[in-house]
RNA sequence: CGGGCUGUGGUGUAAUGGCAGCACGAGUCCUUUGGGAGGAUUUAGUCCGAGUUCGAGUCUCGGCAGCCCGACCA
């Protein structure tokens, strides 16, 4: 039996990634095994997300996962944040290295070491790199998806002649990941800028979209940095203008990564088990047949051959199990539609089918089965419950005790106002966990910061993960 | 890196210092199949090392590993 959400979500989470299949722990400590069922939800990531990416004006390359560590070390602030949760390789060939090498917690150093070759001329900008890989950061506490010491992910990279360009790239890579998580994962997200404290080391601004879980925990879902021209500088990526100027180059970097595969786990899942938006999951449609004569076998087929030609990813579950072990099962595995398929339904050519987020037995003829249909108002519901749920958990806080009160008894996200000090920042999180998951875009009204009664923004705050 | 806890079949658990047991899983066979089927049968375990003891899963010491809390975490 699964662990209900509201007795322990954590070990709800940990019960349903490993009983669903999703991933599992690995020998190695901190690190996981994604699994088949959850690895094709990463497939679906990519696929659908390479175009978007593309769509960008970005190329797919490959850079290695060794740094070199002069690279590494080239921008000060960078590694100064990076530093901690670095792995180096300091032997190779039974020989001691001259030089360490890093295994890459991000790709800034080892690109753009190569950008100032690719890069001489304003005719060679924008340059527009992206990379799926594996990056590796030493983490102390690790839990499946949301945070291991080797993750994979997509990190795009890219360099402008000016400010404005990077700004409006770092905003559309942002806009993209966003719509992305609206339009494929199905949940809804606040995107803002980071606070000073919480920016990308080496960045001068990070963007983030952050998005609520059920337990009333923010998830920060990705991240877009304007790089400024800090690494191009310590880099030595120039080029020259149109009027024969060397100018430093302006720059970005943006990722998501397997922890999206935890989003959804927590921004759908039900003490049932997972729900996986259609558009992600491995199998859309899982047809359970009830028994297996030949009558029902025929009329399965038939199914399978309208799906197939629809191009509807599905699995027929043939396996020996009763029919109530799968219903169970594939509620656990969080398949978006399940059809029941017995001697009733082959004799009155009628389909049983259950909605994974409904769980509620419909019968309809073939004739008029529309599974597309079904999939696309599945996918739209569960955005805007999720939506729904993110504005009934948004909460707003006019002092410092009203605060704490939200955060004690409901948690979620709270606008607050802040001065924009540091000091004020941290002292909240010191004494409450919540953090400034980001400043909200758009018109921002002015009001008394919380902590000290300075004037200042808006800002949402939550405990996050 | 500090504080606490725990290591028993594949998994989850039980056993005053005294025969290592149960459930799930897995294998085989039979009967079943419309909401986690039943029976028969088989399978497999005390983290590693030392000590105390007639006797250690249990006590002591060391090692290793894991979990929780804190610190840390774009």
């Amino acid at each position: 039996m699964l662990t209900k959400q509201s007795e322990d979500f954590s070990k709800w989470y940990n019960d349903v990634v490993l009983k669903a299949g999703m991933a599992d722990y690995s020998p190695v400590k901190g690190c996981m095994i994604i699994k088949p069922y959850g690895y094709a939800v990463w497939e679906n990531i990519q696929k659908a997300m390479d175009i978007k990416i593309k769509e960008l004006g970005a190329e797919n390359a490959y850079f290695p996962l060794f740094v070199p560590e002069r690279f590494f070390k080239k921008e000060a602030e960078h590694v100064g944040g990076f530093n901690p949760q670095v792995a180096w390789v300091t032997h190779g060939g039974g020989k001691k290295l001259e030089e360490k090498l890093a295994v890459r917690p991000t790709s800034e150093t080892i690109m753009y070491d190569v950008f100032k070759n690719w890069i001489q001329s304003y005719r060679d900008l924008p340059l527009k790199i992206n990379q799926w890989a594996n990056i590796v950061r030493w983490e102390m506490r690790t839990r499946l998806f949301l945070r291991t010491m080797e993750f994979l992910w997509q990190e795009g990279h890219t360099a402008h002649a000016t400010e404005k360009e990077a700004d409006e790239m770092a905003q559309a890579a942002l806009k993209m990941y966003r719509d992305f998580a609206e339009e494929y994962l199905a949940i809804y997200s606040i995107p803002g800028k980071k606070t000073d404290a919480e920016k990308f080391a080496g960045a001068n601004y990070t963007l983030t979209f952050e998005a609520l879980m059920k337990d009333g925990k923010a998830l920060q879902m990705g991240t877009s940095h304007q790089l400024g021209q800090n690494f191009s500088k310590s880099f030595g990526i120039e080029f020259l203008d149109e009027k024969g100027k060397k100018n430093n180059v302006w720059q970005t970097s943006w990722g998501i990564s397997t922890r999206m595969i935890g989003a959804i786990i927590m921004a759908h899942g039900d003490d049932k088990g997972l729900v996986l938006p259609p558009k992600i999951t491995q199998y859309q449609i899982v047809i359970i047949p009830i028994s297996f004569d030949a009558k029902v076998k025929s009329f399965v087929s038939k199914i399978e051959k309208i799906l197939k030609d629809k191009k509807i990813r599905f699995l027929v579950d043939n396996k020996e199990q009763s029919p109530g072990w799968k219903f169970n099962e594939w509620e656990l595995k969080g398949a978006p539609l399940r059809l029941e398929i017995g001697p009733k339904e082959a004799k009155e050519n009628r389909i049983t089918y259950v909605l994974r987020d409904e769980l509620k037995k419909n019968s309809i003829s073939l004739k008029q089965f529309n599974p597309e249909k079904l999939l696309d108002e599945m996918q739209k519901r569960l955005f805007v419950k999720s939506k729904k749920f993110t504005e009934d958990n948004t909460n707003e806080a006019k002092s410092y005790d009203e605060f704490k009160k939200i955060l004690k008894e409901k948690g979620g996200f709270i606008k607050a106002h802040w001065c924009g000090d540091a000091k004020c920042e941290k002292k909240i999180q010191d004494e409450t966990k919540a953090t400034i998951r980001c400043i909200p875009f758009g018109k921002n009204k002015i009001g008394k910061c919380i902590k000290c009664g300075k004037e200042g923004k808006e800002v949402l705050f939550a405990k996050a993960y």
